[in-house]
DNA sequence: TGTACATCAGTGAACGCGCGTTCACTGATGTAC
DNA sequence: TGTACATCAGTGAACGCGCGTTCACTGATGTAC
């Protein structure tokens, strides 16, 4: 979970996806559409091959050029893999966002578990770019300062219900449970920056239950519940009551 | 999770790991020798670049051997990375084994929290091979049935420790949620094939609990929580506290 | 509005590389009599 | 114990493949006067 303040939140979000009508020239329309195009065959191409396996030649190929010309587009393969992680984290992070303003007029807990089902279809119907964001890293790839902003997105949706739910109550603060004065300081942090007056107690427990989604996301697409879990659907759900409901109730 | 029945867990256990003595010729410990080294070099560039890019040829480099004699240990690639995945689980397992027996004198929950620190403690000191078996699933391999042995010495000591400590009572059943039929009949499954007597309300918080175990791990090794949490150490132990007294006290 | 120049997308050949796998072979090690 | 034969590890060349990236180029699109 990286996190960034809201001011840089502004600043970042949107920034990936493409502009349509700003630049006006058949050229400069051309390019963003062949910048898509090409995002959006090397998308496909993840989903067939995996991260690893993405080759500039490939995707060219599929698009109908010849391969130097993607470098009119992607100065190198690790750019276009950077431009299709923040279209990703972009991505989710809508789908987040959607579900948590599609619920506004909801209680905190029922958000919560939209949201967290919003992030769970999203995964199911992108499994290779959830691989590429939540997955293991891609080798040798290291994540620009540009991934964090969208990265922050789902972090960012799930802290402001935190503090929305401490705020009005419908989030206890519960006992707080010992711990080190490094852990304090970081909530301390995390407090400042992003979730004003929630207390340790409930920051420590909203970062266990998003643990829980990624973890549970994680045993049902690799594969880990196989033979164990049928109705993955039902057993998700089921999972995520439960946390939502230690989330608020603090017991 | 995999999980398959305690008979045919200890039909597999081991078979993955050497045999020293049991082959007298010099030939055969030639090639028990040989197979480890290849096994061990392929570990590390594994850990150098990842599980995607590991190349027979680079092995057998290293190894010292031109590239087609490792097929006379290894028919294929593919196999060598099977080699590599039954040997994670079979050391992950073997570390949750271990930690287990160190503390049977101990509380469950003091147990629980044990186990999952040792797998932790694994999954950080082998990240690459903790990635080869929870990360995201390698491009174009589908997992042989000889995984599921080695992949389910985990599972396997979390079901007893549950059912241990519903026998002793130290894992209270707590309130059953709401589950539907196909849930249900899952949890039955589970319980005839590896946890007698633990209810279902126990074995939905252990799997929470597992998950959370993962979740974190990943969370920690996958560069989440860069920037946000510092002591990992001493966050991963707040977390896993909270956790098992939830999973005892299902409250 | 028309022209001269600048910008830029896309081409095609080339560089140098590494990969997995097959195959016929040599020579050392093991086995049966 | 010695010999004839079978087994098997390792060699080296070859097959056919795809990769990322560079480079000088052509021709179309855009811009300034």
């Amino acid at each position: 979970m990286f996190l960034v303040t809201a001011l840089e939140m502004r600043h970042n979000v949107g920034m990936a996806t493409t502009v349509p009508n700003a630049s006006r020239t058949a050229r400069d329309r051309a390019r963003v559409e062949l910048t898509d195009e090409i995002k959006a065959v090397a998308r496909r191409h993840l989903a067939d091959h995996g991260s690893a396996a993405l080759s500039l030649r490939a995707v060219a190929r599929e698009v109908g050029m010849v391969s130097s010309a993607v470098y009119r587009y992607f100065p190198s393969r690790d750019e276009l893999l950077t431009a299709l992680i923040i279209d990703a984290y972009d991505a989710v992070g809508e789908r987040a966002e959607a579900a948590d303003s599609a619920s506004r007029d909801r209680a905190v807990d029922a958000r919560w578990l939209k949201v967290c089902e919003a992030v769970r279809a999203w995964a199911l119907a992108n499994p290779h770019e959830y691989a590429l964001i939540y997955g293991s890293p891609v080798p040798g790839y290291a994540a620009p300062q540009a991934t964090i902003g969208p990265a922050s997105r789902v972090p960012w949706v799930l802290l402001r219900l935190l503090t929305d739910g401490v705020a009005s109550d419908e989030i206890v603060a519960g006992e707080t449970p010992a711990m080190s004065r490094t852990i304090r300081s970081d909530f301390a942090q995390l407090r400042r920056t992003a979730a004003p007056a929630v207390p340790d107690a409930v920051l420590s427990r909203g970062l266990a239950a998003w643990s829980q989604v990624l973890g549970n996301i994680n045993l049902e697409m690799f594969g880990h519940l196989h033979n164990v879990i049928h109705d993955y659907d039902a057993f998700f759900t089921l999972q995520m009551r439960r946390a939502c409901e230690f989330l608020v109730r603090g017991a």
